[in-house]
DNA sequence: AGCGCTTTTGCAACCTGTTGCAAAATCCTG
DNA sequence: CAGGATTTTGCAACAGGTTGCAAAAGCGCT
């Protein structure tokens, strides 16, 4: 039924190795016989088979897009931005979600299965190492949104989560607030330490130690129940640090239950900048994730790995920033 | 340097046959070489090229997942769903933005060199003609989220709009307002048109013609200006049946700014029931889209098109239900 | 027209698996 | 244990392309 090589080759009256050559860029044509190939290939509606070409290149163009966030509203921004860029780039992203598949070597397998020229994990919350399977197997990898202090030898592509957490203790010491806590996400996330450390090394310098607490999840729900503990746990905070905009605002939903008004009773700032962030009904403060770059350096470190293999890995960090809305008070 | 058929069948002393037949459910293979064969495979990390058997089986279990709906965050659900039920019936998800991707024929092509077994259309904005030409192409299709009681000959799983539009009527009157309007989506959106003819055809058994409006797109910002627009063109309406969850977040803040108290100078009722209509600072009454039932009778359509594609295209229609919040006044 | 050089072309082998077919091996029955 | 029926096995062709190589064609120049 679908038209193959065979076919256009026996209309336009050539071979097999002429039709081929005709789709392959770089490859040695007469002008005559191109124009002869293409217009069969048109009359006849063909479309080279990407797979039975990728057996002899070893290229799919496929691009494995692991993530596990799937229920974090952030992501659907980075998948946007993500199969944008890579359709862009003429890559396929094959999508896994991790939240089901249960184990690493399973996923690595079947990616290998399909032969994905390059995997992207776009995760905050899988383990370092995680991307070192695929590195291992060969396969280029980039591990978005993900990095801290000790990732292995993967490219990898992030915002400094250090650097974040000073900006947070600055910003905070910066409006007046001296008893401050650390809303973290999953304590096992790969970003949280690195934000906490960066978070308490800032407030050692002015001699204050945060309260610390961990939401079990980046959602709404984990945000509303570690801040109900927190708020019994520690009432005397005044401003908390969440480990992301999701989690601040559950953070801040738990809070107005228990009669606190934002932010003349209780500051908050959280982490990403989704869209969301900015609705009037959330206005929430908070640190800037270059999503847009972040995802361009991801897709761009990948190209390379797939053009030369030899390609080390590298890592990208890039800046974030304070967007400034209604949950901390401003400067006194 | 990847193991192949070849590389097994020599370690096993048996022939590429042999090997090939162990890994093909129901061939004929005796024990013992099973036995040997499963051994070498296992020695040398051995996994068949699903792309390479797809030459011949004419099987990739590659399904296009295409969507446009990368702003809205229901959708963030729903791919969670589908990306899982997809990969519990061993298909893989081959994802296809379409807010990038111009034309549908461009997408069909793309789908074909990848040789997918089959195509599910996410969204609610594409044209149910979309769909068709999949169809067309003998690729089977289902489009999901997208019914409309003139969609062509294609499969198709979603809520009946009619009915959703009948179910908004029919509270709103039943909470006492006569005076109402309709804020919908897209006015090029398929489901749109349905639920404007299911709410207008309630109403008039009650002689009220509803206000009409219409979003530019499905999201904050369109709701936003939306209904900015229809509290100057139609201040006396009470209470308006918006589109999409999305929509009404925009709509209630819109309303808010110019000063509207909700619900007691204005209702609103959404559509989806996304879980961030349930969280506590936006609490919208609004009507669910039975998601996880839409997303699994697409799965198993897909399947039994892709088992046997003489399989005729089917239709499911599944209930909406009203999840009240707070944003419609309780029954006087 | 003839010559050397470059470009274009087709052949055939190959990429990794699958499968129809006939031969080989095994099983069953009397 | 012979003889037929059944199962298992390997060979070779095939799926839809790509590519090294040698032959053919085209080119510029005398």
């Amino acid at each position: 039924m679908p038209i193959t090589l065979q076919d256009v080759a026996a209309r336009a009256g050539v071979s097999k190795s002429a039709v081929s050559r005709t789709f392959t860029p770089g490859a040695s044509v007469s002008a005559k016989t191109r124009a002869k190939v293409e217009a069969a290939a048109k009359e006849l509606g063909y479309m080279p088979n990407v797979l039975a070409s990728s057996l002899t290149t070893g290229r799919t163009a496929l691009v494995g897009l692991i993530s596990n966030n799937f229920t974090n509203p952030y992501f659907l921004e980075i998948f946007d931005l993500f199969t944008r860029a890579l359709q862009e780039a003429g890559l396929r992203p094959l999508l896994i979600n991790l939240s089901a598949e249960e184990d690493a070597s399973r996923s690595l397998s079947m990616l290998r299965q399909y032969n994905v020229d390059g995997v992207i994990v776009a995760s905050s919350t899988l383990p370092p190492d995680f991307a070192k399977v695929f590195h291992d197997a060969g396969i280029p990898v980039v591990h978005a949104f993900g990095w801290s202090s000790d990732t292995p030898e993967t490219g990898r592509v992030s915002i400094d989560n250090t650097e974040a957490g000073h900006l947070a203790a600055v910003t905070m010491i910066e409006r007046g607030y001296r008893q401050v806590g650390f809303l973290g996400g999953p304590q096992s996330a790969a970003t949280t330490s690195d934000r906490l450390n960066g978070f308490c090394a800032e407030l050692v310098t002015y001699g204050i130690a945060p309260e610390i607490q961990f939401a079990t999840a980046y959602s709404y729900d984990a945000g509303r129940v570690a801040m109900a503990r927190a708020l019994t746990a520690a009432p005397e905070v005044e401003a908390w640090f969440c480990g992301d905009d999701v989690i601040a605002i559950g953070a801040m939903d738990a809070a107005v239950a228990q009669g606190r008004r934002i932010p003349d009773d209780l500051g908050l700032i959280g982490l990403n900048d989704m869209r969301m962030a900015g609705w009037d009904r959330i206005g929430l403060t908070t640190i800037r994730q270059p999503a847009p770059q972040i995802v361009a350096a991801s897709v761009d470190l990948i190209r390379k790995g797939i053009a030369d293999p030899a390609t080390p890995p590298q890592r990208v960090l890039l800046p974030c920033t304070l967007v400034d809305r209604g949950t901390l008070r401003a400067k006194p």
